[in-house]
DNA sequence: TGCGGGTTGGCATT
DNA sequence: AATGCCAACCCGCA
């Protein structure tokens, strides 16, 4: 019996840390005679979702730090990057290696996440190989917020804060572990069965979308990968070394925010000196407009890669507010506490609402009549302009000077203040241009460093109020809610910088100043900066109409408990290869194939992804 | 059925 | 800085 070695595979996913790692530390109860830290690397993923290259950049940061971390405490063991689709290399190396047990942390996405492990979890059950699982990535397990709950989802903040109350503070955060045991000799250095290349092959070509006709640079890269390469699982030079962009041929990143454990830990401690700062946080009293520091702890991309646990925030937190008794501090919704604690609460809904990353077949959604409601609409009826106006407000080239330097930092560094995602969100759908809020959530989906499914799509019902905020008269003006935060448009001259010899009176609506003004700015309206894409008290206005008869009309996407439609709109099936779409993944519906493994996150949307074109302007 | 409340609107008034 | 009004939403609770 005590002669059985214990060789687990601990597959690393959205827990890039050692620190405060349930999963990772319940691995390591077994007593493993042999330890595998990994990686799966899933090249259709990579070049088939349009993440940008900050957020692929913050991801490699990420999984070198960890490399390192692990390293260091075990010079024989690092992060071993497997490419490929989980579901069919992970099994692959079992065999090889000899796995006995396979470990990683929960993922509440069910969208993608929890099919792709259901599959996983059963070819291992099949290959004789243990799953053992935690959750980890919220303060809260979801099963033990819907047990105090009595199984009933709480529909707002409030009752959520409530049950959670009952339950006590989270679990404490653990402790990093002080040793890792060695790997075993970890090589797939000899060339891979037939059968499994030919398994390989099926799959990489039943994950084509239909469109994908035109093989791109990118494809011919991950194909290169796939066939090419002498041995793919185990990259380039046989070593399960962390890709380089070079490899993965994505253009440079131009963000600022760095990701990885140690960058995470340093953050929390430099920000938590400020006592005062953390103590009275009110997170709408934190100006959207400030940056380079930005207003707040922007630590959000760290608890999307589990660089940082929630609970390790969270104790730090308590333990000031005891330490510091006289300094009343802030409390939720507005304090930081409130704030991780929203996290909990988007990841709950998540975890319960069936399609809550879309409309069609989303109970808690309001299904207005957006404007590019359906990507899959025929061609006949695409809204030629609403496709423009979408374009302009990717692109930052509304001629809205506020919502164009939100939107450009959006793109240039990745992370924007949470002010401001409302502001350029309410603007898209129900404040100016009645657009579909899954239309807005993609191109987040895209920029965004710390995209999270859960939070993206929640806070995207929220401020088009389809779900949970209902005050939809309450719009956020876009010339003058950045005033309040930044009176002489310093945000604006550094992301605009066409508009940074404006003058203060009319940096917010540059369109009202006389023409000499312009002139005198160099930067002539129509010309050098665009005019504004619509009239703003008119589009105001009509939306408030189309909002309040929405209202009226009382649709969902879904009736509740009833089970979501399967072509709601009895629009075919998206054709190959238009290039029409800004995007196209058929996302509404649940997907006929296997979902796509994914690192990062967000869906495996196909092929063409709206274009960020600045030209017009840089 | 009625009432107070809702993480963060805008505007005018004090 | 704080209040009331705009026009008026839904939710939860008594």
């Amino acid at each position: 019996m005590s002669t059985n070695p214990i060789k687990v595979l601990y597959w690393f996913r959205t827990d890039l840390r050692l620190h405060d790692s349930p999963a990772l530390l319940k691995a390591l109860d077994l007593g493993p005679t042999e330890f595998y830290p990994v990686w799966c690397w899933d090249p259709y993923y990579v070049y088939n979702t349009p993440v940008g290259p900050n957020r692929w950049q913050f991801l490699l940061d990420s999984m070198k730090d960890l490399s390192n971390s692990i390293s260091r405490i075990n010079q024989k063991s690092k992060l071993f990057v497997i490419r490929g689709e989980p579901s069919i290399t992970l099994p692959y190396v079992w065999r090889r290696w000899g796995i006995t047990h396979l470990a990683f942390e929960e993922d509440d996405d069910q969208r993608h996440s929890r099919p792709r492990d259901a599959s996983i979890i059963k070819a291992a059950k099949d290959a004789g190989v243990q799953v053992l699982t935690s959750p980890g990535h919220t303060l809260y397990p979801q099963v033990q917020v819907m047990a105090a709950a009595k199984g009933k989802l709480p529909a707002s903040y409030r009752g959520f804060v409530n049950i959670v109350d009952k339950i006590g503070p989270p679990d404490p955060a653990r402790d990093t572990p002080q040793t890792l045991p060695d790997p075993g000799p970890a090589t797939l250095d000899d060339p891979l069965p037939p059968e499994f290349l030919e398994q390989w092959k099926n799959a990489w070509t039943d994950r084509q979308q239909p469109s994908a006709k035109d093989v791109n640079a990118k494809n011919r890269i991950a194909q290169d990968l796939a066939y090419r390469s002498p041995n793919p699982l185990s990259g380039p030079t046989g070593n399960f070394e962390i890709p380089t962009f070079d490899e993965l041929g994505i253009r440079p990143a131009t963000t600022h925010h760095r990701g990885g454990e140690s960058v995470a830990l340093q953050k929390l401690e430099e920000y938590l000196k400020n006592k005062e700062k953390v103590l009275k946080f009110e997170k709408p009293k934190t100006s959207p407009a400030q940056f380079n520091p930005a207003s707040t702890t922007t630590l959000s991309p760290h608890l999307k890669f589990g660089t940082l646990s929630p609970r390790l925030f969270y104790s730090r937190l308590k333990n000031l507010e005891r330490e510091n008794p006289k300094m009343k501090a802030t409390t939720p919704p507005e304090s930081l506490v409130g704030q991780l604690l929203w996290r909990d609460f988007f990841h709950l809904q998540q975890s319960q609402i069936e399609h809550y990353h879309q409309i069609d077949g989303n109970r808690i959604c309001r299904d207005f009549h957006w404007r590019l409601k359906d990507r899959n609409t025929p061609e006949s009826q695409d809204d030629v302009e609403a496709e423009k106006l979408l374009r302009a407000w990717a692109n930052g080239v509304t001629g809205f000077p506020w919502i164009d330097a939100i939107m450009r930092q959006l793109k240039t560094e990745g992370w924007i203040h949470h002010l401001a995602r409302h502001s350029v969100a309410c603007f898209l759908t129900r404040g100016h241009l009645y657009i579909s809020w899954e239309r807005g959530a993609e191109v987040f989906d895209d920029l965004l460093i710390d995209l999270d499914p859960a939070l993206n799509a929640g806070n995207w019902m929220w401020l088009s109020a389809s779900a949970y905020f209902q005050q939809y008269f309450r719009v956020y003006s876009p010339i003058q809610f950045g005033k309040k935060f930044d009176p002489n448009g310093d945000f604006i001259r550094h992301y605009c910088p066409e508009l940074k010899d404006f003058p203060k009176q009319f940096i917010y609506q540059p369109w009202e100043a006389p023409l000499a003004v312009q002139k005198k700015a160099k930067c002539v309206i129509g010309e050098t900066y665009p005019e504004p894409i619509v009239e703003e008290k008119e589009a105001r206005e009509r939306c408030l109409g189309q909002m309040k008869e929405g209202y009226a009309q009382n649709r969902y996407g879904a009736s509740s408990g009833a089970q979501p439609p399967t072509n709601p709109r009895g629009h075919p099936a998206a054709t190959a290869g238009h290039g029409r779409h800004l995007t196209h993944s058929p996302r509404s519906n649940p997907p006929k194939r296997k979902p796509a493994p994914a690192p990062p996150s967000p869906s495996p949307r196909a092929q063409k992804q709206l274009k960020l074109d600045f030209k017009s302007v840089a």
